[in-house]
RNA sequence: GAGCCCGUAGCUCAGUCGGUAGAGCAUCGGACUUUUAAUCCGUGGGUCGUGGGUUCGAGUCCCACCGGGCUCACCA
């Protein structure tokens, strides 16, 4: 470190600014690559003969004599001596690579598209040479220079000059390895970012399918809004808060755990299509699928209802594969939407499937759904108690759930729907009309994890204000989502409409597009203690 | 919150039975105008996470603490 300050010393005697300056007309790597097929043999005569067809990164393969092809074109052309040239660009970026040989470097240059080899040479270089000397593994550089091939064929850019324009005073991580440890990853994401594979794709594939959401809503007629991030009743969900304070007004707020009484409300002032993707809050574990502060979207549809919803999630995850496929991140061919996931593969080939709560729990649980007693004897065979602490026994529905999340969700590959569950879980939902016991709601579930959740909304006001009152026996406080919001209620009152609701994690769902085993990947600063 | 594992050079990692602290990459000096994790020759670099204990002697054994990972718990 004390070499790089030494250097900073001398480029600056050179009287270069090593902190450089504005660089105008620069072209992205990925976009100087696309211009490979520019790059010819020419003659002295203003002849011209396309090259031979080439790998798209690196030198050609084992094997190949791209000089001994240069002495067939020369003999060809009259024993000319030919020379391979392309079109004139700039470039800037990270230098993640230095091979000197000697009067001649090559240097692996990295932006946010790719990597470009560049080739500086003493001769060609002239005076610009003296800040060549001084380039660190690390430092932001610009470079003019001619697209070539190398004598191994790799895509070069031949230097003509080369202007300095940010010292790197720390030194990069180990080549072959980068850094492998996930902490130091996740605090110093700037060099994970920078120098780790994988990593600048996986967060420009969360920015698209972002975007790509985004512009299915937009296409859809959906409005994007921002709710109040602090709340002075922690609704909507069934999450332990974070607490904070307000000085003037002297009152505790809490950070928000849901987006959905905020929402509802401006149905009821009339935005019929409404969504907000947004931080929320959850003062809970941490795990390979949690983070505190994690990014949702929920989002409402006017005359909707849950199976609207279900046609509408497909659409999102299927619209944002595309997205992906099309910049490249995702691998196509035939079978366009099975994507990797680890050692296996998740079939995301529509129609997902579709199948009710009472199916499954059938199925997996070997149980009669709507037999409370036989549920009750299955649930103490399992180990779930019968009792609460203080020795009521617990609501029929509330073991019937213990038993399905632990014999049917981990065995959900997915992506499935399961739909129609127990109405007494689900206080915010529209009963269904010929079964007041089951509410209309569906989860998807891909890969063992919830990844949507959707509801016909409920909107009547007095069932609604019943249901906030009503605690189930069973559950905590805090486990329960039946917190009094007298104003949502004032809300309904005042007339919402038949509606359709939908969350997402967006970050599961980034989680299962691009392969990342956990949220912690997908997330750019997660949650750490403070160094020290 | 519980159990198991990890912490050694800037980075990636060895370190045997308790006996002088090691390698590769990076750095620094030298050779090299078509390299490909360039190569070759030479060089410097350490509070072994922190604190205590056992011992003639601790990177190594014991205890506590700090930080992290995995599994579980919590978790719409």
């Amino acid at each position: 470190m004390v070499a790089r300050r030494e250097k900073l010393a001398a480029i600056a005697a050179l009287g270069i600014d090593p902190w450089g300056q504005r660089i105008d007309d620069h072209t992205p790597i990925a976009a100087a690559r696309a211009h490979s097929g520019a790059v010819v043999y020419r003659f002295p005569d203003g002849a011209e003969v396309a090259l031979p067809s080439f790998p798209d990164k690196g030198p050609a393969p084992e094997g190949f004599d791209f000089r001994a092809w240069k002495a067939e074109q020369n003999a060809a052309n009259g024993d000319q001596k030919g020379e391979v040239t392309g079109p004139s660009l700039r470039v800037c970026g990270r230098v993640v690579l230095n091979r000197s040989a000697g009067k001649l470097v090559f240097i692996s240059l990295r932006d946010m598209t790719g990597d470009l080899q560049l080739m500086i040479g003493k001769q060609q270089v002239g005076d610009a040479w003296a800040i060549v000397e001084q380039i660190d593994l690390g430092d932001l550089i610009a470079c003019d220079g001619t697209l070539v091939r190398t004598n191994t064929g790799e895509l070069t850019l031949a230097a003509q000059t080369v202007h300095f324009l940010a010292k790197s005073l720390e030194p990069p991580p180990e080549k072959h390895h980068g850094l492998v440890d996930p902490e130091m990853r996740q605090r110093m994401r700037y060099v994970d970012l920078a120098y780790n594979e994988g990593v600048m794709p996986r967060f420009l594939s969360r920015s698209l399918i972002v975007r790509s959401i985004r512009q299915s809503l937009a296409e859809r007629r959906f409005v994007e809004v921002e709710g109040p991030t602090l709340h002075s009743i922690a609704g909507g969900a069934a999450a332990r808060p974070f607490t904070t304070h307000h000085n003037a007004l002297d009152i505790d707020l809490f950070l928000r755990i849901a987006l959905e009484l905020h929402l509802k409300r401006l149905l009821v002032g009339g935005i019929e299509r409404v969504y907000e993707m947004g931080r929320v809050y959850r003062n809970e574990g941490i795990s390979p699928r949690h983070n505190p502060e994690f990014t949702m979207i929920e989002l409402y549809q006017a005359y909707g209802d849950y199976r609207s919803m279900m046609d509408l999630t497909e659409a999102l995850i299927i619209e944002a594969i595309d997205r992906l496929r099309e910049a490249g991140y995702t691998p196509g061919g035939d079978k366009p939407y099975v994507l990797p996931w680890g050692d296996d593969t998740i079939d995301f080939t529509p129609p997902f499937q579709r199948r009710t709560y009472d199916d499954l729990f059938r199925e997996h649980a070997g149980v009669d759904p709507t037999d409370p007693a036989a549920i009750a004897e299955k649930a103490k065979a399992m180990g779930f108690p019968l009792v609460d602490e203080t020795g009521a026994p617990r609501h029929p529905d509330v073991l019937k759930s213990e038993v399905f999340e632990e014999t049917v969700e981990e065995a959900l590959r997915g992506p499935i729907f399961v739909i129609d569950y127990p109405a007494s879980l689900c206080p915010l939902t529209k009963r269904k009309r010929d079964n007041p016991a089951v509410a209309e709601r569906f989860e998807l579930f891909i890969n063992g994890m919830e990844l949507a959740n959707a509801y016909t909304e409920l909107n009547d006001p007095d069932l609604q204000e019943e249901l906030f009152r009503s605690q189930l026996t069973g559950m905590s406080d805090e486990e329960s989502m039946a917190k009094m919001d007298e104003d949502f209620v004032r809300a309904l009152r005042h007339g919402m409409p038949p509606t359709g609701g939908l969350g997402i994690g967006i970050d599961r769902l980034v989680m299962l597009l691009t392969n990342s085993q956990t949220i912690r990947d997908v997330i750019l600063f997660p949650l750490l203690r403070p160094e020290k």
